[in-house]
RNA sequence: GGGUCGGUAGCUCAGUCGGUAGAGCAGUGGACUUUUAAUCCAUUGGUCGCGAGUUCGAAUCUCGCCCGACCCA
């Protein structure tokens, strides 16, 4: 399985009676001018118009006798004979056109009268009401720009195969306004967060995506090859390293929205690449971040959908309220309070719940790892309130510092919303001896068989023995994020060409 | 990896007990000058996901495989 998967198995095998008969009017157009003109000039989007004038009465239009160009995919279309009505869909939304023998002449209004639902048009005219008081265009030229050679989804279902929704997506764009809606809602949270950090004095950069040392993270990279320098490379499963020698640099602030890519298998919540938002700040602790994240998400919140209160697959969220804070045995207790605070802390006991629970753990672990384990197994995915989780065991966090009262534990936290883990930050361990042994440690763990433990980077090393100033920082997971305000099930929604298995 | 459900015309979907393929939309031809998923008349269009098997006969039953959705690990 090393050649490239061979895509275009399809045109010419799956012709059929309307593709040919699309095509024939294709042939036709290239005989009589130029089929695919590109000198069209639009004045007006469908959206603007609407804004514009729907409040205008038909009276008001007519004195106005405003020309206007338009131009988009034809979406539906009706015929009657002398005059015809047809609705033109652009970026901004869609419009209504109106035909006729006496205003566009029958040679024109008969060449139509074959242009096909799909096609895309270019048409002027002037803006007027129909007696039923749909702003329309009386159109006075119109012109085929772009001919379609396949028929779209049907008209009023649109198109309901998910599969078909994620292999095809440009036709569930042209179909599907819900679909249209989650996108454009994605831009704008992206673009928010953007402002937000520009406003709160941070850079954004960017670092490089190829690592010859993966790391920031604990998960199995992809693996590529450049020949040039004849060196393996690994995509980046994060970006922390790099952004913490910026800060090391200098760069105080520093924020990136990017792609990491972690091998791992596909469901509802995990693609294999996902965009991700990490943030460094100097001279800030983990507890700084808990705080700048709540009034993060609530900005965005607030900014993108105009209220702070979300509903999520039936369930109501009110972001304004404020976060709970829990430690990861407060959180256990919090679903199971027959536990008591001394038993969670008994490390055979734990262990024995764990393994009547036949919960998914690593008898090895000390203490820590075997609690947050058992906070996976019976607390986790009830979190549906943002609840920050803290007290990280260290030996999970190989780049938190440690607790100044316990050694044992580093100054950390989670986020969970919707039962899901939606942010991870802590106040950075900058204290080199204490890094490069943290990576021994993690060497070890993956030389015993752990594929997912980290790589030792003596050049991230080097780096913190300049000196890294004390520095908090955070990834927040933005396909869940986007989730969570577009009330979207599954991250195949929230991403445009999500990962699928090839057509065979 | 396991379980459940699904794949039938370009699209949305029916298809009973195994009897030889249906509707709506789209397309084509016709009627129609303010429609709103326009309407009316006529009409074209099928590798029933793929491959075996059972049977006189398979969209339908059995087995295997492919693709997807959801749940679980």
């Amino acid at each position: 399985m090393t050649s490239i998967h061979a895509e275009s198995v399809l045109p010419e095998h799956d012709e059929n009676q309307i593709i040919t008969e699309r095509r024939n009017k294709l042939t036709a157009l290239r005989k009589t001018g130029i089929a695919f003109p590109n000198d069209f000039e639009r004045t007006h989007l469908a959206g603007n118009l609407h804004e514009e004038f729907d409040q205008y009465s038909h009276d008001e239009l007519e004195a106005l006798q405003l020309q206007v160009s338009i131009a988009g995919r034809m979406m539906l279309k009706r015929v009657m004979g002398k005059a015809s009505f047809a609705t033109l869909q652009d970026m901004s939304g869609r419009i209504q056109l109106f035909i006729s023998n006496a205003e566009l002449g029958v040679e024109a209004h008969s060449a139509f009268k074959h242009y096909d639902l799909g096609d895309i048009l270019g048409a002027a005219g002037v803006v007027f009401k129909t007696k039923t008081g749909e702003l329309s265009v009386r159109i006075n030229h119109l012109r085929l720009l772009t001919k379609s050679l396949r028929p779209l989804p049907e008209k009023f279902h649109g198109l309901a195969d998910q599969e078909q929704k994620y292999r095809q997506r440009y036709l569930d764009l042209i179909t599907n306004e819900t679909a249209r809606n989650v996108f454009m809602t994605r831009t704008k949270i992206i673009q928010a967060i953007r402002e937000f950090f520009i406003n709160e004095g941070y850079l954004e950069v960017e670092t490089p995506m190829m690592h010859s040392i993966p790391g920031g993270a604990s998960a199995k990279p992809f693996e590529t090859h450049h020949n040039a320098l004849d060196m393996q490379m690994f995509l980046r499963i994060a970006p922390e390293l790099y952004l913490k020698r910026l800060v090391v640099g200098g760069f105080e602030k520093v924020f990136e929205i990017n792609r990491n890519f972690r091998n791992e298998g596909l469901s509802t919540r995990h693609n294999p690449e996902f965009t991700m938002l990490e943030f460094y700040e100097a001279y800030r602790d983990y507890k700084y971040l808990m705080n700048f994240t709540e009034k993060l998400l609530r900005e965005i919140t607030l900014k993108v959908l105009g209220k702070t209160k979300i509903s999520y697959q039936g369930r109501e969220l009110d972001l304004a309220l404020p976060f709970h804070r829990l430690t990861m045995v407060q959180a256990v207790q919090k679903y199971h309070p027959q536990f008591s605070t001394e038993q969670l802390h008994d490390r055979d006991f734990v262990l024995m719940v764990l393994q009547d629970l036949k919960a998914k753990f690593n008898p090895n672990d000390a203490l820590g790892g075997l609690q947050l384990s058992l906070f996976e197994e019976l607390s986790e995915t009830l979190l549906f309130e943002p609840t920050f989780i803290i007290d990280y065991p260290v030996e999970v966090s190989p780049l938190a510092r440690s607790s100044d009262a316990n050694p044992a534990i580093t100054e950390r936290f989670e986020l969970f919303i919707l039962g899901r883990e939606l942010a991870n930050g802590f106040s950075e361990l900058n204290d080199a001896e204490d890094q490069a042994a943290r990576f021994d440690a993690q060497v070890a763990a993956k030389e015993a068989g752990d594929e997912e433990a980290m790589f030792k980077d003596n050049d991230y090393i080097r780096a913190l023995e300049y000196g890294l100033p004390p520095t908090a920082g955070e990834g927040i997971g933005i396909d869940r994020l986007i989730m969570m305000l577009t009330d979207s099930a599954s991250i195949r929604d929230v991403i445009l060409f999500p990962q699928m298995r090839p057509e065979s």
